[in-house]
DNA sequence: AGACTTTAGTTTACTTTGCAAACTATTTCT
DNA sequence: AGAAATAGTTTGCAAAGTAAACTAAAGTCT
């Protein structure tokens, strides 16, 4: 094997550690904040076109379902988001940054900004273009997903797919 | 922010998603093994020159310490490693192979090295070094280490840090 | 319309992991 | 010898994943 033993781990328990070292990070430069984790869930909230329901959530950030009525529970209750019936389908639950949810967006946004700055130095924009799209590739491998974005099949055309 | 937002979660995020689809690949590929998890440790178990304490495997693999005793107890009950006083000091302890633990390691590297192929398919020799180049960099980076590997200080010369 | 199935979300129970604090046994420092 | 540091352990707690069973609301199918 030409790639994977130059490294001293696996790389699966790299990407493990990457992540917790960034996270870290951000929750450490956030510290001002009332809120130790959940940013991905805020700002996938804030960003999104469509309207936002649990399971998407789930889907697009790939948490457990039943850990998400916990983490909304929780979100909501410290008032960063909130709950609301879905006109048209009262299944669902559509969930809305409140006011303050919306006030911590942008620092959250400039934390992150500023950490991927860091984390990003020394490297050349090209090979971080590079480095992202190696990224996006090796996810779409992983899950072996056909693909073409990182949108990881949230109810994209399922075509009978019974993913057992 | 020229990077980062290309992406529809913060690149944390992404590094956890990936780090979770690929050991639950592994685990997949893995399935004949009476083991879901800790292959990483019973890889660095048996490719380290220098005798492995729990501490060592704590650091280099990240792993919170209490964690860890708990996890070696598991793996020795399982039978695949054993504790060992260690000559010299007996604080350590000395963290060893069983036979059966030896058994299913080459199991392990093939599975992984599968693996990274699968992973790394459609990405050519050039782009997979300069990727791995870029992990290294970014993880160094994230740690705030001038290190020169990514051995990720297991008591690499400590000029008394008193890292709190 | 009525029966069946599916979907979104919830609850419960259990497991794994991380973190913090307190602890033991040993070693090192002075 | 006495103090401090180190390796490991234990306990208690919180976060998060998994599985199973459940509710309520749609959707489907004769």
């Amino acid at each position: 094997m030409e790639n994977g033993d130059c490294l001293e781990m696996p790389l699966g328990r790299h990407f493990a550690v990457l992540a917790k070292f960034y996270f870290g990070a951000l929750t450490n430069k956030l510290s001002q904040i009332d809120l130790d984790r959940y940013y991905s869930i805020l700002l996938l909230v804030h960003n999104s076109t469509e309207p936002v329901t649990q399971q998407m959530i789930s889907c697009k950030l790939h948490i457990d379902k039943t850990s998400m009525v916990r983490i909304i529970d929780n979100l909501v209750e410290k008032n960063y988001l909130k709950r609301e019936a879905k006109p048209g389908d009262r299944r669902c639950h559509q969930i809305e940054l409140t006011e303050q949810g919306n006030i911590i967006i942008p620092e959250i946004q400039a934390a992150i900004d500023e950490l991927n700055n860091k984390m990003m130095q020394g490297i050349s924009m090209v090979d971080r273009e590079q480095f992202i799209k190696v990224l996006s590739i090796i996810t779409r491998n992983l899950q072996g997903l056909p693909g073409d974005e990182i949108e990881f099949e949230y109810q994209k055309k399922k075509p009978n797919t019974n993913n057992s």
